[in-house]
DNA sequence: AATATCTTAACAAAAGGTTGACAAAAAAGG
DNA sequence: CCTTTTTTGTCAACCTTTTGTTAAGATATT
């Protein structure tokens, strides 16, 4: 029933260009030039697409972004396609798509300007705009890392009311959950990883951005919030029987309590499980970290290159 | 009993412009040209709509925007709409899984089940579905507000661990912040609301319901968290001119500051603007509520009415 | 009496279709 | 390395379909 849905041509080219991001002149230069989709037509002639013309159309977009010419790819069938594109974006070295520093810079200005309004509805549309328009490793690194500095500086020199740094991060929060939970459906089969933090730890959007880069490597994340006692972290360790730990520090408080709890969160695990230490604080906790073989991510880049290294271990 | 409710036609054509943010022409036409929603009448020929009416009709608001041609969509069931805007909305493949069968009931074992077992995809399309098969009201009311409490009391009963209470809410939160975004684009001429909670109150879905149910009714709101400074809220409500105000009051700490910051809140304040105070503790305020002719409003349903009131005196 | 609603009809803006042309980018040729 | 050819995204001109808006005249509500 579902799979009638799929063949059902019922998108508009309008709807067809927003899901794929290709404009409606190219889609239908795409059919005149070379059949790319064959489109139905209404009664009045209007182009239908079905769910599976969309699906070969995002391929093609995807390979011609990797260099592809479409002249030539446009009449493979989508299964040919697929292994193109799979071939061709395990190759290519991270550099197509990477959006001019323009758009970036652009986006940068609206959302500040969104911020300063309290424009809440501006700034959901900008961040939604900047997912799309970016890469998720750009969407972080270039885009949301620089905001979200920007947003604690001007609220510590007084140009942002204090009002308005947690309206933003509301907004960002909101942004950054819905990223985790649309990659999640398609990681399930990943190895399993918690990432949370410790009592006395306050929710910290730098986490939730660790927690989409985790996810974007391919690991099959649960991230639990923050304030969280570490005999319930390891509770839920074993009842998803996770095998990796993500521990965020970022409050320079009880560094004593904390690091008990790491070391006897690695006691009761096996003891083939890792940990691994992010935040701000984290680097104060070198010597408890080498107790207990734990290794320390303090910032975003050195955090996925860990998890890539430890991806390539696990499996 | 509020099942009824939802299927009783009340609302004339102008409320529902104003919710919807549909104009009563359009209404009208969408009604003669494909039959959108077939409204009832009055013995004197007035048209009169469900609360499902207003939901269906939101929905065929959302995917209109969506770049969707109402021609084609208007006859679809609710379901069929809810699945299609899903994937508009998204750009993602297929999140929502229709389900077979669907009462309250089942959606909540569903959701209990995946919380126990701590399976957060599960949980998530659970709660996506209680969204797509249940009027707005309904999925608070009858679903949500529930499994609220099942979750807050299992866990002082200690049959739920602290983890899962915590891992659930985050889920019940994004889903909560996912409809606050998507219905805030059709309500930007609706007259604007602040909802927050001042300093020393913690965060909490409840106030996030409400915020969900002011939307419904038509309001502008913009949430702006918890643990909110007064003379911030001040600065935001002139910011954005906003001219109504709730405070969420949770915590029973504190009353006599926040009892003078509700006082001060009032005197900055233009003499018309309304405050509103809800949540568990709001009812004991009721001596400073009389000072500064603030409405009390303890529970959801009290909340709705108070709003509903509101609305009319305003426009 | 002022405001809101109903019906019908007409109009105008938005979006889609076709064809053809053009220029930038890529590939081929020398 | 430079020139020529091919490929491909974009746009304009012109027509059709779809859809939001408005007006007019009658009825209902407050």
């Amino acid at each position: 029933m579902t799979v009638e849905l799929s063949k059902k041509p019922r998108h508009l080219i309008q709807v067809v260009g927003r899901r794929t991001g290709i404009s409606s002149d190219v889609i239908r230069a795409w059919e005149r030039r070379y059949n790319a989709v064959i489109s139905q037509r209404t009664e009045t002639n209007r182009r239908l697409y079905t769910d599976d013309d969309i699906e070969k159309l995002t391929l093609l977009k995807r390979a011609t972004n990797a260099g592809r010419r479409i002249g030539d790819i446009a009449r493979l069938s989508y299964d040919d396609l697929f292994e193109l594109v799979m071939g061709d974006e395990s190759n290519t070295t991270r550099s197509y798509q990477r959006p001019s520093t323009g758009t970036v810079m652009e986006l940068f200005d609206e959302a500040a300007s969104a911020i300063d309004l309290m424009d809440s509805n501006r700034l959901d549309v900008t961040l939604s705009n900047a997912v799309a328009m970016l890469s998720t490793t750009d969407f972080l690194m270039e885009f949301l890392k620089p905001l979200h500095t920007y947003i604690n500086d001007e609220c510590g020199r007084g140009s942002l009311r204090y009002v308005q740094e947690k309206f933003a991060k509301i907004s960002i929060r909101n942004c950054l959950s819905n990223l985790y939970t649309k990659f999640r459906s398609s990681k399930e089969e990943g190895p399993k990883i918690i990432i949370g933090s410790l009592t006395s730890e306050y929710e910290n959007l730098d986490t939730l951005m660790h927690t989409i880069v985790a996810q974007n490597i391919g690991w099959n994340v649960t991230y639990v919030g923050n304030n969280i006692p570490h005999d319930e972290l390891t509770y839920m360790a074993k009842k998803i029987s996770a095998r990796t730990m993500v521990i965020a520090l970022n409050n320079p408080r009880d560094m004593a309590r904390k690091s008990y709890e790491i070391k006897t969160l690695k006691a009761q695990a096996d003891y083939k499980d890792n940990i691994v230490l992010i935040g701000s604080q984290a680097s104060n906790y070198r010597q408890i970290a080498d107790d207990v073989k734990a290794v320390i991510s303090p910032d975003l880049s050195t955090f996925r290159f860990t998890l890539e290294r430890l991806y390539g271990l696990i499996r």
